[in-house]
DNA sequence: CTGAAAGCGCTTACAG
DNA sequence: CTGAAAGCGCTTACAG
């Protein structure tokens, strides 16, 4: 029974190596300068032993927590899931736990709720997704907390607080040249909710393609929705029945490119030969329906790992340079993630 | 500034309750005998500092490392994000940490996987929603490993493992006899992916508000599904082209729902007026679409937090009776939780 | 670049 | 029913 063999200490480590518990402790924590073949040596007995460190005497020894939060606020059910996903399992490997906790911005108390929230828990560092993520209320408020947090997808880049996101303009441009390319010049589009900014930023990619192809913008094939299903089948009846109708339809967001083939198929149009129609998003509904939709995949998963990485970061290099998180971080291009074309079953040559 | 005051240690409480740090942490296990009056003065002094037990030092002295695993096997994203949600808040408030892995079960070593990520990460218990609650393979070798185990909705409740679960029977029943309370006898069904034991059960449901009503089985109204849209559309098809059609359909998911309605808008059936459809799941997708589905709501997150309270209870009284969980567990009524009906736009009376 | 000592805040035996 | 002592496995200063 090698079952009852009780796991390596650093301790053991130590010893094998023929080095101190220290040496270890600064090969594990990759940090001050150690002798190369000193480490060499330190790494062999890891290894050997299948040593893993003790989280909780780490975060007792060194009165740190290790404990960050993610704090969401009604967005859908499949993308609070990628999130946690993505989040916990980076934050697992580099030796954090996760707290995760709804958060209201607009009750009178969060200032109050979100002040013992980090305190009661001794919170390191936070994640906020939007529409947190834009909430100027729970920035402030954080900001005079003097906790790092960082961004996912936020409207604003003119914060302190680092972000992550996707450059939305130009998937969407991407994915109207997907249609030009395939032989449309009748292109119509749905725009969402005025509010988001992803909204103008999806319209600027749409724009942009179109004028790089020497295709007029016209008016009548700009349509408002809310992004949602409803707004869209009423924005896609309104294209559909124009006199000189487009051969195909961006719509902002996957419900409102479902709620087009509905309203297509009502008028008798079929998808894809007679109306091609894209979306954006890949939520779970471009994949259900039938026939599937073409649409834009967000990298929600990795957005919260690389997230979750740069929060871990700045986590570790804090205490050196107090004032570092005060000044704007250079937004570097590894925190603007790749997203992807899903070229499914609803675009057809024009 | 209040803000930079140190939080209280156990030290201090006993200090200032007048009792030693060992009766501080018998009222907090809540463990042992002590005398009313003493707890008495121990809370309130708990009360007065806001003490927050420490949760490392508490791992590190007891020798455990208080973290609990979720496994996933590629289900939906809204239905893991749910389970994450309420299996990740219960943990939390109960002092545990939880570990989220996807696991593969068909591959060559899971075996290997699953123990060595058991015996690294120190796991003291596993959650295992569906598919993988009904994974003999997994069942097995957490068997073997003689780590305790709760499970969400299995199909077969034959395995020692406790379980939580809903009524899906009874579910499919009751929305069954809401369409028949509408005034509809013409009641088609659309059933499941054989393979899943769900698909038998809301069959059967739906069988059961049939007969309990008088009203006759008829083949021809039953077609054969496997819970995709696609499988859902041509089923509907048939259906609705019956020369004596349906009033009202039951497709036994959402997505099947959400392709009946489809089917019959293109065979120009308006729904609800002309035509009753109802889904199972409350999945995104009834929610999104227009007329807004009709349909059940599991309640996915309340059995995530009620199997997170299984299984530290087992965690906590395992060391009494070691093989305590060998035996049935008694399958109290708690651990069936209640469905919802989720009455929206899809039925109309007949 | 490396190490010996002290201590983080709890719980586990062991006494009484 | 209550308590004094030892120790869990690390890291933080402090030396050298």
């Amino acid at each position: 029974m090698i079952q009852k063999m009780k796991t390596a200490t650093m301790q053991d480590v130590a010893k094998l190596a023929g080095v101190s518990m220290m040496t270890v402790s600064r090969v594990i924590s990759n940090e001050a300068k150690v002798r190369d073949k000193t480490r060499d040596k330190v790494m062999a007995a890891i290894e050997e032993l299948d040593y893993q460190p003790n989280l909780s005497a780490r975060s007792l020894a060194s009165a740190k927590s290790h404990l960050i939060a993610l704090f969401y606020q009604n967005p859908s059910e499949g993308y609070v899931g990628q999130l946690l996903i993505g989040a916990l399992s980076k934050s697992q490997s580099r030796g954090y736990n996760l707290v995760v906790s709804s958060l209201d911005e607009t009750t009178d108390d969060v200032e109050t709720a979100l002040k013992a929230l980090v305190r009661r828990n001794k919170i390191e560092g936070i994640i906020l997704p939007p529409p947190l993520s834009d909430s100027q209320r729970v920035l402030d408020i954080l900001m005079a907390l003097n906790i790092p947090a960082v961004r996912i997808s936020p409207q604003r880049d003119d914060h302190p607080f680092p972000f992550v996101c996707m450059d939305e303009a130009q998937a969407a441009f991407d994915i109207t040249e997907h249609l030009i390319t395939q032989g449309h010049r009748k292109i119509g589009f749905i725009q969402g909710h005025p509010d988001h900014s992803g909204s103008h930023l999806r319209y600027e990619g749409y724009k942009r393609a179109l004028e790089k192809h020497h295709i007029d913008i016209r008016d009548d094939y700009i349509q408002q929705g809310l992004f949602t299903y409803r707004s869209g089948f009423q924005a896609a009846v309104n294209l559909v029945t124009l006199a000189d109708p487009p051969t195909a339809i961006f719509a902002s967001s996957d419900d409102m490119a479902a709620a087009t083939i509905s309203a297509a198929q009502k008028h008798h149009l079929q998808v894809p030969s007679m109306l091609s129609v894209v979306g954006f998003d890949d939520a779970p509904i471009a994949s259900a329906i039938w026939p599937s939709l073409t649409t834009v995949r967000q990298p929600i998963l990795e957005m919260a790992e690389r997230a979750t990485d740069l929060l871990i970061d700045a986590l570790k290099k804090k205490p050196e340079t107090e004032q570092e998180m005060e000044t704007p971080p250079e937004q570097n291009l590894e925190n603007i993630l790749e997203y992807q074309l899903m070229l499914r079953e609803t675009v057809a040559a024009a």
